[in-house]
DNA sequence: ATTTGACTTAGAGTAAACTCTAAGCTGTAT
DNA sequence: ATACAGCTTAGAGTTTACTCTAAGTCAAAT
């Protein structure tokens, strides 16, 4: 079990930001008797999740979305399974935007380490 | 010789978008006698490019800076390549959290397919 | 007993990046 | 000549995702 702060520490994110997403509806801790934030381990386990869908620029309604078919049960799996493929397909393809800006700035980088010793006008 | 929609088109972005990028410093392109913005192919390339940077995380800010220091002339070469440098390697760090999250979920939907017609507990 | 630190809530404030509005000008097409 | 589309400006409004404030509660330490 695990107090708000333990997460944000576990996460690298603020306490703030957690309550945040509680009212976002993507989780929901249970309280301890004085009504503070209780997590456990499959609560953390689910955050480590949201926050690789968070890098991967899913935005908070859509990871929101993905919460609540969880929690409508069975009859959601194939809705579920939709939003991670779309998903899948949207990492792909940043992954393929990404490498190729890879290798335009690695060009970029190479022609302006030749303009300092030569005189090229690279931008 | 192009016109604001004529660039607005070809990079698949509005005019506003356009104009505020020449409020935050990135551009600036001519205007005709009767003060229309004129982008010419430099001006186009440069656009291009700087699609590039914002499709790969980089802050407008930063795009300014880069932009700023090419003003600036030749005295800030190694200024920019520091910058391209620095984008360089947040590019290939995202690349690398990107392949991360695609295996991860290369897993997460074959459980899903499994749980179809299984009965798996999967989120 | 009181201070300290961490927690609670509702709600206000902020930053980034657009996105749009209003009022007006200009060049071509009927 | 007048309509119309597309341009101009300054500035206001919106969305997303936090980020913080204020006022208060609570448990452990001095």
């Amino acid at each position: 079990m695990y107090t708000i702060s333990d997460i944000a520490k576990l996460l690298g994110i603020t306490a703030h930001t957690l309550r945040y997403y509680e009212k976002e509806g993507i989780i929901a801790p249970i309280r301890n008797p004085s009504g503070e934030r209780v997590y456990d381990d499959s609560n953390l386990a689910w955050l480590r999740f949201v926050m690789r869908l968070k890098q991967t620029q899913m935005p908070i309604s859509q990871i929101r979305e993905y919460a609540h078919l969880y929690l409508e049960g069975e009859h959601t799996t194939q809705a579920r399974l939709n939003l991670l493929e779309d998903h899948r397909n949207s990492v792909q393809s940043q992954i393929r935007n990404l490498t190729a800006t890879e290798k335009v700035l690695k060009d970029k980088i190479a022609a302006y380490k030749n303009s300092i010793t030569k005189e090229t006008g690279v931008r």
